[in-house]
Order: C-alpha cells, then sequence, then structure tokens
DNA sequence: GCGACAG
DNA sequence: ATCTTGTCGC
C-alpha cells in the first residue's frame, strides 16, 4: 500500500495549479542518490476515451528481477481539469493517487510517464507523484517537451543531456538501438545517473520501460 | 498577437 | 491522449 499526503486540494483554474506547483516544489528532494538496488517498481499511466472525459488510471508494480506483474489497481473516472501543458498532472493526478492508495503492496521506485524536472517550473508529474507519496520516482516522456537536445548515438544505452538553454534538466535516453530515445528526469529522491540506470534496466526490450508499458497495457482495456 | 506545448 | 493497415527492417 502507498500512503499518499492528503493535506492537499485540488486547484479549480490555472492560477490555482500554478500556484500549487510553486508551492509543493521546494518539497522535492534531488540530491539523493536514491535505491541502489529495487525489489518492486510501480509504473503509473492513464487512458482517455475518445470521445468524452472519462479516464483510466492504471498503478501496477512489477518485481524487478522478473518483470513481471504481481500487483495493480485500475481506476475509471471523469477527468476534472482540462489538459493545459505545463499543468497536465492535474487532471491525472486524482484517480493516479486513488490508485496508488488501492495497491496492496508498496513500490520501491515508482515510473511516471511524462516528466519530472524537465518542466516549465521544475515540477511535473513524476515530482508532483513523489512530493505526494514521499517515495523515489522517475519521470519517462516519449516526447521532448519545451526542451532541447542533440541525438544520442543510434545505440542501446546511448545518451544526451535535455537542456533549458544551458541548465540539465533531463535526459534523452535510447533504450532500444536505432529507436527515438526516451526523456527520463528526476522525479523525487534519485540522481539522474540512477534514475538512467534504472529505467535502462527496467526497459529489456521494448522502448518504453516495462512498468509503463504495463500499466500503457491496462489503461487500454475496455470498462 | 499567434502558435507551440508532457498526456 | 485518440483516430488507424500494412509494411519495412533487424
Amino acid at each position: 500500500m502507498v500512503f499518499v499526503n492528503r493535506l492537499h486540494e485540488w486547484p479549480e483554474s490555472a492560477e490555482e495549479a500554478v500556484a500549487i506547483q510553486e508551492r509543493l516544489r521546494p518539497l522535492v528532494v534531488l540530491n539523493e542518490p536514491g535505491p541502489d538496488e529495487v525489489e518492486l517498481v510501480a509504473g503509473l499511466d492513464v487512458g482517455y476515451a475518445k470521445d468524452t472525459d472519462d479516464l483510466m488510471a492504471v498503478a501496477v508494480v512489477l518485481s524487478a528481477s522478473a518483470l513481471e506483474v504481481v500487483d495493480q489497481a485500475v481506476v475509471a473516472r471523469r477527468a476534472t481539469f482540462p489538459y493545459i501543458p505545463g499543468l497536465f498532472a492535474f487532471r491525472e493526478l486524482p484517480p493516479l493517487v486513488e490508485a496508488l492508495e488501492r495497491l496492496r503492496t508498496t513500490p520501491d521506485l515508482i515510473l511516471c510517464d511524462g516528466y519530472g524536472t524537465a518542466h516549465p517550473r521544475r515540477f511535473g508529474l513524476a515530482c508532483h507523484v513523489g512530493v505526494l507519496t514521499g517515495l523515489p520516482t522517475i519521470g519517462v516522456a516519449k516526447t521532448p517537451f519545451l526542451f532541447d537536445h542533440d541525438p544520442p548515438e543510434p545505440k542501446r544505452g546511448a545518451w544526451t543531456p535535455l537542456l533549458d538553454t544551458h541548465e540539465i534538466v533531463g535526459r534523452a535516453l535510447r533504450t532500444r538501438s536505432t529507436v527515438k530515445p526516451v526523456f527520463v528526469s528526476q522525479g523525487n529522491r534519485i540522481g539522474l545517473d540512477n534514475a538512467c540506470r534504472h529505467v535502462l534496466r527496467l526497459a529489456p526490450a521494448y522502448r518504453l520501460p516495462e512498468p509503463i508499458r504495463q500499466a500503457d497495457r491496462l489503461s487500454r482495456t475496455p470498462t
């Protein structure tokens, strides 16, 4: 089970949402190296229905050794916040929080689809989840947002920095040779080197790390 | 001012 | 995010 800090409320406007991000940002821990070995790793993802505001939030937990699903929770909900770039955590977080609370295991690490510190205010979804749970989190995104990067060498394991002008906010990490990289950033309580090491290890066969693949798969399951 | 912009 | 078949390549 994951205990989520409930001393927070959801915003009703974009201005409120930005204020919450600025208020919570100082609570993110970025100077911890993070876990060396992990036993249980969670993956989070949200699927959307085509013509409605219905969404499906999924939290799965895999064994780090065999990469097999050992726990899962699915929450179907109506979205309460619109998609706004930079604020999209507020759309996905309410059902994701509920899914996390419904798990019966406690992961050592959480992988989120989207960004952590690679965010206009350095407070993407992975940071937000990290602050609410106190657990180590990593952001894994499929596209670079506002940031620049050179293409990594076309070999699995190669990476280049993800840059906001001259500030490093994450990495473009190649998890499969000749395949478009994923974009990794720190969420909470883990360093960038270690985060990339875990992501690479958790993605032995496909572009996306297995916990996120499994969460994505389950979020597409009709009803 | 307009468009682009994690999912 | 979602709408979508076959097809090229390792």
